[in-house]
DNA sequence: ATATAGAATCTTTTT
DNA sequence: GATTCTATAT
């Protein structure tokens, strides 16, 4: 057979990847060396050449969106639906097994799943009914530790307290919690790997079942395992499967989230006589900028050692930019911006990065004041918002009338005169009876323990959901949606809350019901095998919280957090924030393995860029709301070769004598020297509303000319020229 | 039972 | 600064 189409677009090493034998194969490959496109011709090699079925080929990827991207890609590639090709996360895989298997697993058929709002709330519950103090055992520590424990692989039998009375409790906590899962039939996303894991280890015919079936596993992003995945990645390949392993221990950063880098190390151990290929050619980036991120690199210890290189040329230098403040950094970044597009550029090839959500916010209002279109990444998914959780509880408690989290969450939204007093005795009745929250709430209305008004209104709910589940029978999945709210008046519930904000709700609820049509409408997903819709629907709700419904495109600047940034790459990018105790965070700067991961998603965040790189810092910066923080630069910025950053210093003068000093450096004033402006840079002025003020800064030329202007007591303004009518002072 | 005002708490994120 | 939980008043 011809294979020149699967090697031809090769280089040297990630051919000898693609092609290598059967074997076990760790692939070390670094930022923008082709890692994906090495897994995907892995995929169709064994399947073309080595006439693998694609039955027997396993691969996993850390989220679903790199799943998605994979099978459209292999699928290209191989010319044909890749049908039987096992592909998903850790998470979409063990799912999929235990809906299969979920009699060995000792689970309901239709189980639910709970996302990390509901498991905190339910730990929370726990705490409560073991009537610990809230303020000494808060839910967000021992959800902590739960999630931590069940990572290892460890359950409550298996924790020594060694007489340590912290561990003691939290090993109470976690049993208690156990048994409400198990009580309710709702598992968590850790106890999904685990739970999988364990079923798999204790049944012998299953496990040979899986043994026989999957000869090879490829494995993606394989730096970010945690212990469960690679505990179930070793169970799984057994003695017999291949394992192709893809991943770059520099690009490791979230080990605060369990994954160890440790795992690459032990790759060959574990999977004898692996082939390690290096796949060190950049193909995404200029020389400055690979040099630069190399040499950061270097400064971490028991790395695997690697060296991009590239033939693309050098390129410009970094740019390096010192602001004032937050505010001025937000301008310059954004300034720039608008040359790049006026240079012909696009919006989109242009990338904020930054360390903390809460930084976006700067540029978010700089962005509005010049109206450049942006979008912001990650903060609330669509699945994740409160309307559309309280949706899905009344939807699920149509599947699942135990399901604890979606009672309490439904009950009383909107407002029917359920609250916290008729709540606390259904759940004494259910503690007491151990049964859920929808039994013991029978067991009143039976019994008529109740005050006549909480009776009624909890009896009204219960109908309700009673008369939703009927009424829903046979429908389409988007009917049923539909029904459902409009039986339970969701809708109308918002309407107190303010007209924009009940406005956005009910949209969302609208895209609920559509969200509901296209997945009925194209779930040939083999992941959803043997489920009702609605179930599978559900899942798919908690397993994908929904990123993919992304906003109509539209040419915007990329606004994005350092870790939503891993595996893209753009043209320009500005790692803004450079400071210390903001990056490197202050959390992570006394622990040095907590300092090297902060290394790592510099790292990171540089090798995204593919032309230009520009770095900030501020002097100043306001954090928290508290104003007056002086910050020293980032540590990271000195571990960069000086040969190859160019300062940018701002053309204008500042009224900060502090500062004065430090930015009388010569500057290139070409952008205001070339065009025969009518002001200068540092020129008093006055405006009939907003008084005196200084010129900051001058853009544009001709109808568009635009000032900053600096008014004492207004603070600084744009200003077009045209319009403003400033007169000189 | 609910509305509202003060207090507390702030990394990074997928599943 | 902005959100989210807790205590208090209605």
């Amino acid at each position: 057979m011809d294979v020149s189409h699967l090697l031809n677009q090769l280089n040297d090493k990630q051919r000898q990847a693609v092609s290598g034998p059967l074997s076990h194969m760790l692939v070390l490959a670094g930022a923008g060396s082709g890692k994906t496109r090495v897994l995907i011709h892995r995929i169709a090699w064994l399947v073309q050449v080595e006439q693998a079925s694609p039955f027997s080929i396993l691969a996993v990827t850390f989220t679903n969106k790199a799943a998605g991207e994979m099978r459209g890609r292999a699928e290209s590639l191989l010319n044909m639906p890749a049908a039987g090709l096992w592909l998903g996360t850790f998470h979409g895989i063990s799912h999929r097994l235990l809906r299969t298997h979920w009699k060995e697993a000792g689970l309901p058929q239709n189980f639910q799943i709970l996302d990390s709002q509901d498991q905190q709330r339910l730990v929370k519950r726990v705490i409560k009914t073991l009537e610990l103090d809230e303020a000494q055992w808060p839910a967000k520590q021992a959800t902590w530790f739960i999630n931590s424990q069940k990572e290892e692989g460890k359950r409550p039998q298996h924790i020594a307290d060694n007489g340590d009375p912290f561990t003691r409790q939290m090993v109470r906590i976690y049993s208690a919690y156990e048994q409400s899962c198990q009580q309710q039939g709702v598992i968590d996303f850790a106890e999904l790997l685990l739970r999988t894991l364990e079923t798999l280890k204790k049944d012998a015919n299953l496990l040979a079942h899986y043994h026989q079936r999957f000869q090879h596993i490829l494995v993606d992003e394989f730096q970010d395992t945690n212990g469960i995945q690679y505990a179930l990645l070793r169970l799984l390949a057994g003695k017999k499967a291949f394992v192709f392993a893809v991943g770059d221990d520099d690009q490791s950063i979230y080990g605060w989230r369990g994954a160890k880098i440790e795992h690459i190390q032990q790759f060959s151990q574990h999977f004898t006589n692996a082939e390690v290929v290096r796949l060190e050619q950049n193909y995404r980036s200029t020389g400055n900028i690979l040099e630069a991120a190399n040499t950061l690199i270097a400064n971490n210890e028991g790395r695997l050692g690697k060296e991009l290189w590239t033939d693309a040329g050098n390129g410009e230098k970094i740019n390096r930019y010192i602001a004032f403040d937050e505010r001025d950094e937000a301008r310059f970044v954004v300034s720039r911006v608008q040359q790049w597009v006026e240079q012909g550029g696009s919006r989109s090839e242009c990338a904020i990065l930054y360390r903390s959500n809460a930084q976006s916010r700067t540029f978010e209002e700089q962005l509005i004041a010049r109206a450049m279109p942006y979008r912001v990444y990650g903060g609330l998914r669509f699945f994740e918002r409160a309307e559309i959780k309280d949706a899905l509880a009344y939807m699920r408690l149509i599947s699942h009338r135990d399901d604890n989290a979606s009672f309490e969450r439904a009950v009383n939204q909107p407002t029917r005169g359920i609250g916290e007093r008729t709540m606390d005795s259904v759940r004494d009745i259910a503690k007491a009876l151990n049964c859920s929250l929808w039994q013991a709430a029978q067991k009143c209305i039976d019994q008529n323990s109740l005050s006549a008004r909480a009776h009624s209104a909890l009896k009204g709910f219960m109908l309700l959901v009673e008369s939703i589940a009927q009424k829903v029978e046979g429908m389409p999945l988007d009917e049923k949606v539909a029904a459902m709210l409009d039986a339970t008046q969701l809708k109308e519930a918002y309407n107190k809350e303010g007209a924009e904000k009940s406005q956005t709700r009910k949209e969302n609820l609208d895209e609920l019901a559509t969200a509901a049509k296209t997945f009925e409408y194209d779930s040939d997903n083999a992941d959803y095998e043997g489920m009702s819709p609605l179930d599978a629907f559900l899942s798919h709700a908690v397993l994908e919280s929904g990123e993919s419904q992304a906003d109509a495109w539209e040419d915007a600047v990329q606004l994005m957090t350092l870790h939503t940034a891993k595996g893209l790459e753009f043209p320009l990018v500005f790692l803004v924030g450079l400071e210390e105790g903001l990056f490197p965070h202050q959390m992570s700067i006394d622990e040095p393995g907590r300092l090297e991961e902060e290394r790592r998603l510099c790292y990171v965040g540089m090798t995204r860029a593919r032309e230009k790189l520009i770095i900030s810092h501020a002097e100043s910066r306001r954090l928290y709301g508290r104003s007056d923080n002086y910050c020293l630069p980032s540590r990271f910025l000195d571990e960069l070769p000086k040969e190859l950053l160019e300062d940018i210093r701002p053309p204008r003068q500042t009224f900060n004598t502090q500062y004065d000093a430090y930015r009388q450096a010569p500057v290139a004033k070409k952008s205001i020297a070339d065009s025969s402006q009518p002001f200068n840079i540092g020129q008093s002025v006055s405006h009939a509303k907003f008084g005196e003020g200084v010129v900051l800064n001058m853009e544009g030329s001709g109808d568009h000319a635009r000032v900053e202007v600096n008014f004492e007591s207004e603070g600084s303004k744009w200003l077009v020229i045209a319009y403003a009518n400033l007169q000189a002072v």
